[in-house]
Order: structure tokens, then sequence, then C-alpha cells
DNA sequence: TTAATTTGACCGTT
DNA sequence: AACGGTCAAATTAA
């Protein structure tokens, strides 16, 4: 790459610049694991903004072409110090969330059934709480709650507890080949499977359904750019492996995570390979009535599940595979 | 009629 | 005692 590093800005300048945008990245960087810490999805979107500054400090320091020590930023996470949490009780209220998102759709490939909604203190939006719709076929026992985003109201952080167990052929998160992330579906092999595997994928009847109107209008721009309609196959929503952040500066879905480093040390930011997104829209669009609430999930898709004969017992769920003394 | 959502009550955790 | 997660009866939609 052409040096032409000493024509433009004299080295001695550059120098302070660069100290300058490293302590600058540094302090991003540790206020971003900072936010981390932070359940709350104010902090979320922060994080989102610290990682558009971020990025831009390390361009710019790309841009002066200096090596600003590549150690830079540490996550120096597990603040020993100014973050101590209790004790992590085996009770349902800890239950850590096995991914954390904010999208602006509800859609993400698996069918949910809503059983319950919160008003949340300081929050100006309730929270609504899903489960697989599967959890009494299967005992599936992945959930997710969903709640609209402060800071922009047209998009929704969406938490998500447990794993699929599930065998629907809507439901299964299909292999991300190009990640390598196979074996998921091992540990579940007991189970029948009807229709083929992939193939299958219903698009939903997106019907471009699309644009209906208000809440649906933002939404609308966003699927743009998560890059349309990403082949089916990969709706791999990647539980608890999240190594991904999406961040494309125009905005796009992106990962919270507490991979902080991975972002803070590389100037170039990851690209998204797989949106969970299955170009279905309705979601957004048709709720609204009155009331703040949640649209129902857009489950439009019938699968007749084969019956497994008994699994497990069933009524008792709940409390996931938790046994509390 | 069945299935999903709504909504207030209940209960465990903090 | 407050808050948040879940239950379950009532209601609504398909």
């Amino acid at each position: 790459m052409a040096a032409a590093s000493g024509s433009d800005v004299p080295a001695a300048r550059a120098a302070v610049a660069v100290n300058h945008l490293t302590e600058a990245r540094d302090g991003a960087a540790r206020l971003r694991a900072f936010l981390v810490q932070l359940d709350d999805q104010r902090a979320a979107w922060a994080q989102l903004e610290i990682d558009g500054v971020l990025t831009k400090l390390s361009s710019a320091m790309s841009a002066l072409d200096v090596s600003a020590g590549s150690d830079g930023a540490r996550p120096q996470q597990s603040g020993s110090s100014c973050g101590n949490k209790r004790k992590q009780s085996s009770s349902k209220r800890s239950q850590r969330p096995s991914d954390k998102k904010i999208t602006a759709t509800l859609e993400d490939g698996h069918v949910w059934r809503k059983y319950g909604q919160k008003e949340i203190q300081y929050s100006p939006y309730p929270r609504s709480y899903y489960r697989c719709t599967h959890k009494s076929d299967q005992g599936c026992s992945a959930k997710r709650q969903v709640q609209r985003c402060e800071p922009d109201a047209s998009k929704y952080v969406v938490t998500y507890y447990g794993e699929h167990t599930c065998r629907d052929p809507s439901t299964i998160p299909l292999i991300d080949h190009a990640t390598g992330a196979l074996a998921e579906l091992d540990h579940a092999n007991n189970i029948i499977s009807f229709g083929p595997p992939s193939g299958t994928n219903k698009n939903a009847n997106a019907a471009g359904a699309a644009a209906s109107n208000g809440a649906g209008a933002s939404s609308s721009q966003y699927l743009q750019a998560m890059g349309g309609s990403a082949a089916a196959d990969q709706l791999s929503t990647s539980w608890c492996i999240s190594d991904n952040v999406f961040s494309s500066s125009a905005g796009s879905l992106m990962q919270v995570d507490e991979l902080i480093g991975a972002v803070v040390g590389s100037a170039g930011v990851v690209t998204s390979a797989a949106a969970p997104d299955r170009g279905v829209l309705g979601g957004v669009a048709s709720g609204g009535r009155g009331t703040a609430s949640f649209p129902p999930s857009p489950n439009s898709l019938g699968f007749v599940v084969g019956s497994l004969g008994g699994i497990g017992g069933g009524e008792d769920d709940d409390d996931m595979f938790r046994l509390d003394p």
C-alpha cells in the first residue's frame, strides 16, 4: 500500500493524533465493556453506537498509517471491581440468555406462542414473553422476550433463552455450512423427521404484505439493508454461538454479546453472513391496535408435526430442565 | 370447535 | 415490598 504517510500529515502531528485516537478508542472500548454488563436495551443500543465509533476510530488510525499498538482496547469485561453481580442462583430468573439482538422484525424463522406481557419499569414499552409453539408438542424449551427498543421504537430487542429441541421443519435452524456449525442436530436424533430436511422452506407467505403501513414502514428499509432475500438456507440463529457482530454503518442487524474484543481490536468489522430472517415481514405491520402490545407471532405455516409418542411428561414443563430444590 | 392471544393473578427472586 | 416471569381463565381469531 502506498505509504504516503508523510506527505499529507506531518509525522509528529500524526503521532499526536494517533495517540489521541488510541485513547479515544480505549475509552470507547471500556465504555462498551461496561455497557455489556448492563442488561438494558438502551445499553444495547449504546453499544451499537459505540461500535460505530470504534470503527471510525480504527479507520482514522489506519488512514494515518500508524500502527498504534494493536493491543489497544481490551475488553476488560467481567469488571472485577465495578460489576460484582450477586450470585447466579439457578432460579428461573437468572437463566442467562443465549442470545440477544436488536432487530426490526419479529420473524426469526421459529414459531412462537405468546404467553405473557408485562409493563417494565422505566421502560415505555411492555415486554412480551414467548415460548416455542412446540413446547407442548415436543417439550421444546426455547423462549424469547421481545421489547421495543427505546431509542428507536421501530426496532425490537429480542432476547432468546434456551435452545430449540423441537423437530418441526419450521423451527430447525438449518446448519450453516459456512460456519460449519453442525452437530447441533445430533443430540436430537431420536426424533422422526418428516419431510425433506432443507429444501422445503416455506417462504412465508411474505406476499409482499410488507409495506402495510405505519409501523411497517421503517422496517421495510431495514429488511432491504439486511440483504433482502438471503437464501432461506441459512437462518441459523446461531444459538449460543454468537460470534458475529453485524454492524454495517447503515444499521442492520447486530448481535449484542460479550465479544467486545473482537470488534475493538480490528478495524475492519465483520460482515453479515446470515441474516436470521426469512424475508417475512408481516410481523411488525399487522399488530398495533389501540394498545401498545406486540403483534402476534406470524406463524401462518401450518405444519403438522408427527407426534412422537410421549416425550416426557408434558405438563409441569415450565421449569425447563431445572429442578427446584 | 380449535388454537392463539390477552390480561390479571400468582409466585419466586431481589 | 417491588419487580419480573409464568400461569391460566377469558376472549378473540381462524
